[in-house]
Formats: C-alpha cells, sequence, structure tokens
DNA sequence: AATAAATTGATTGTTTTTGATCGATTGTGA
DNA sequence: TCACAATCGATCAAAAACAATCAATTTATT
C-alpha cells in the first residue's frame, strides 16, 4: 500500500463521510498511525483537506457565517414541518425560485434529490445545494454581507429574465392588509420573485402571521398559497378571499 | 519477451486492476525487477501510467477532478509574489473585475483592507472578501459548481452593465498569438471582463506563458499588462508590441 | 561474419518510505 | 485551574525502492 492509493482512500472517505479518523484509517489501511498522519499533512498542504487533533475534515470553499446560521437554526422544528410539506409541492422539472429568508434556507435540506432548478440570490442556499442534482442559478447584483444575499435594481431585473413555475418566499409578517418587509430591498425583490412565478408560496411559521412591521410591499393576491403551523383565525379570512393555506 | 509484449500486459492488467506492483509483475513475466522499473518509467513519460513507489497507478485514477480546491493550493509561492504586485496597482475607488481563476482568488488576501468595488463571477471570492472593506457584485447566471463560479449569457450580460477601473484576469495560456482558454464559458467571460474595463491586467504564472491550448479567445491586444513570475523571451515579444509586463 | 546498437541484469551507493521512540503540545474532564 | 490522556512533531533506524554504472546478452546493420 503506497502514498497513491492511501491518498486516494483518504479522499474518498473524506468525501462519503465528511471526515476521517487517523485510528480508523490505521487500522483499515492496515498501517501505522503515523504514517497516516504523515499523509494527512501532505494533503493538507495541497490544500485537500483540513487539519484536525486525531484526524481531518472536508474543506468547505463556501462557509456560512455563524449568524446566518443561528438565525436559521431558530425554531427549526416548526419550519422543518414546514418545509417537508413545502418540499411535497416541488416536482422533477420545476424551476424554483428561492429567496434569502431562513426558512426558505431550510427547505434546501428536502430537496437534494430533485431534479429542478433553483433560481436565487441567496448564497447559503447555493452553498447548500452545490453538490445535489439541482441545478443553480444565482441572481447577481449588489451583495449584502448581513443578509448573505443578492439585492437591488441588477438582481429584480435578473429574475425578470426568468419565469418560474414556483417561487418559495419568506417575508417579515403577513396580514389581512398584505405583506410586510423590514427593508425596501427585501421588499422588492419578492415582488419581483412573486411577478415573475406561476404560483407563489409563502413559508411562515406563526411568528409571522397577523404581523404588521416596517413596510407594506405588496397585496395578498400576490401569493396563492401559505404554508404555516400556525392555526390563527387570520388564516380563516386568507381562505375566503382565494389563498390556500396548508397547515402542518 | 519484449518490450512491447511486456508493455502491453502491464497496460493490460492496469486497465483491469488500476494498478501495477513491480515485484508481482517481475515475476509474472519471468524478469528482473529493474526492468520492470524501467518499462514503468518509460510509459509514465508516455502519461500512460502514473509512476509510484513500487509500481504504478492508472492516470485517471489519481486525477481528482479538476476542483477549484486543487488549482488554488498549487503553486502557491509563485502565485502570491504575482499577486502581491497586482494588489500594488489598485487604489482606492477602483472598481474592479475579478474572474474565477485560481491565481485571482489568491489576490483577495491582499486587497482586504482596500475601499474598492468588486465585481466577480467567482464564489470563493465572494466568501474571502465578504468580511471586508471591499464591496461586492455578484454576477449572475448559472452557477458551474466544479468552478465555483456563473458562466454563461446572463452572466455575459451582467458585466455589459457595469465599467471597471480594471480587470483582473487570468487564462489557461497566453503566447504571441494570443489568449487561450479550456473552455467556451471561460473564453467568453473573460472577453466580457476584459471589454468593459479601462485596465486590464492578466495574473499568469510561468506555466502560462507561451501555452496554446484548445481555443484561442483573443488577440494580446486585448490585454494592457501581463504580471508573471516567468522570465520566457516569449514576454521580450509581448513588451514589443506594446503590452506592460511586470515582473515578480 | 564483424561490428554497432539496444536490451537486460547485477552491483553499487543513494533516496524514499515507513515505523518506533520520546519529549512537547493540545484537548478534555474533573 | 489542574492533571491526565491523546495527539503531535522531531529524530533516528531499518527496509524497500531507487538511479547510476557497467558487464553480459541479444538484436540489428553493414
Amino acid at each position: 500500500m503506497n502514498f497513491q492509493k492511501r491518498k486516494q482512500i483518504i479522499l474518498e472517505t473524506l468525501k462519503a463521510t465528511g471526515e476521517v479518523d487517523i485510528k480508523r484509517m490505521a487500522a483499515e489501511l492496515e498501517t501505522s498511525e503515523i504514517t497516516i498522519r504523515r499523509d494527512l499533512n501532505k494533503l493538507a498542504e495541497d490544500g485537500l483537506l483540513y487539519r484536525t487533533h486525531g484526524g481531518a475534515m472536508q474543506v468547505n470553499l463556501l462557509e456560512i457565517p455563524h449568524d446566518f446560521v443561528n438565525k436559521a437554526a431558530r425554531n427549526t422544528e416548526a419550519k422543518d414541518k414546514i418545509c417537508r410539506a413545502a418540499a411535497a409541492e416541488i416536482s422533477d422539472g420545476d424551476i424554483v425560485f428561492m429567496d434569502c429568508g431562513s426558512t426558505v434556507y431550510r427547505l434546501c435540506q428536502f430537496i437534494k434529490s430533485k431534479r429542478i432548478k433553483v433560481i436565487t440570490n441567496s448564497l447559503p442556499v447555493v452553498y447548500e445545494l452545490q453538490n445535489s442534482l439541482v441545478s443553480l442559478n444565482i441572481i447577481g447584483g449588489e451583495f449584502n454581507t448581513e443578509r448573505q444575499a443578492v439585492h437591488g435594481k441588477i438582481a429584480n431585473e435578473h429574475i425578470a429574465r426568468y419565469k418560474a413555475t414556483k417561487a418559495f418566499l419568506g417575508v417579515d409578517g403577513i396580514s389581512r392588509n398584505g405583506l410586510f418587509a423590514n427593508s425596501e430591498l427585501e421588499a422588492s425583490i419578492t415582488e419581483a420573485f412573486a411577478a415573475h412565478s406561476a404560483r407563489t408560496y409563502l413559508l411562515c411559521d406563526e411568528s409571522k402571521i397577523g404581523r404588521e412591521t416596517y413596510l407594506k410591499f405588496a397585496g395578498l393576491d400576490a401569493i396563492d398559497t401559505v404554508i404555516t403551523n400556525s392555526n390563527s383565525e387570520e388564516l380563516e379570512y386568507f381562505k375566503k378571499i382565494g389563498v390556500e393555506v396548508i397547515g402542518v
């Protein structure tokens, strides 16, 4: 067993499991730990993996900042239920808009094996889907670090070039009076997504229902379906005016 | 048993098992180890196999998809020198195009404290610069995982909307006959960058100078400056026809 | 047949790879 | 915070593989 052969196996293991343990690898390859250690160091020098104590990890070029992950990790149970229901709406061949909300982000994990095109302004979405069957299209324009997303005039124009079958969007608030956002940039891009999609789904956990915040940017007619874990009476009104409501 | 016959058997074994062991092969062919060693060296020179200690392996088994990580980690010392020189050309207020080459990527670390706008189709560049003073603009379009970058018609059109003061580009080869690329997508986006920038810099390590590969997509007049660690005599010709050459 | 050229194998010393030891460093849990 | 254990890097030694050289053999050429 030479270095090249070991290198091959190590990188395969890394790709499959995301990490490598020196002890285990030494046993598996029937060699000493120090040999594996040396191998890992060499591979780390070439930037092929990231060395840890006792092993190695995959390198990730696109790391998502902690605060985004944290926000996305809040209220995960409700969000995951919502996203599972949303994923059920997506079938192979769909062209899907996904915006930069934290709920929409969690939808990624449920659609990796679908043969669809995703058009998004969110870098975390790109990151999550980059090694999946999904083909990706990034919306261009000015990048906002805090939101980890692209916004602005050029981005809106980019969206207008495409026509999606479905759009999955988040908002900061929704009430019988319409859709609300915390910034003009997000409002206008959400509007653009909705305008260029055959069907528009709003993913919102209970905290968003009935909430009116900062800027009202669209009426309820901009959306076709609300997917939510809430059972607020506001939802009855939505149904009455023709908005589909999927409860989870 | 002559060389031709052995060569045939060696290559067959290689194809069947993916690797060849000198000891075993010597025994099997009833010849000495040094003969096999010599055979393998010859075959390796012709690129038919990859030589290891004690044997050989199939080339394509070791060829890990040209991914970005791999390229970026290669020849870093030369690249860093080139990039330091390139960074010296950038001043506050510049609007800078950066393409998705691995050399250009390494420029990031040297420009984090500059107050400039960077427009790029490379996600690793975005990641590197996202927590810096640099303001970022992402070029939109279809995302290619292997290159970690955006390419295509929409991307080219996006570039055409902007006008940069400087463009920092990589190529797969440059000779007195012009610029060469390994794919049409990269060629056309490089062309677009050059066309919409007041000044175009080519960052290339010595391996690229004099190399003519696959597709010629532009003449030398497309670029203003070459920054390189090479001292090839080809550079003299570049100077003669008015291309600035910065050696490092 | 005589000569030249290429191939092969043996010998030599050198380089590479590997594994063991030991003190230093790092991480973990009380 | 301390101490224990795991992991680490440096150094050394042994084994394997190596390149270089030269002689023997085969093959090709005149």
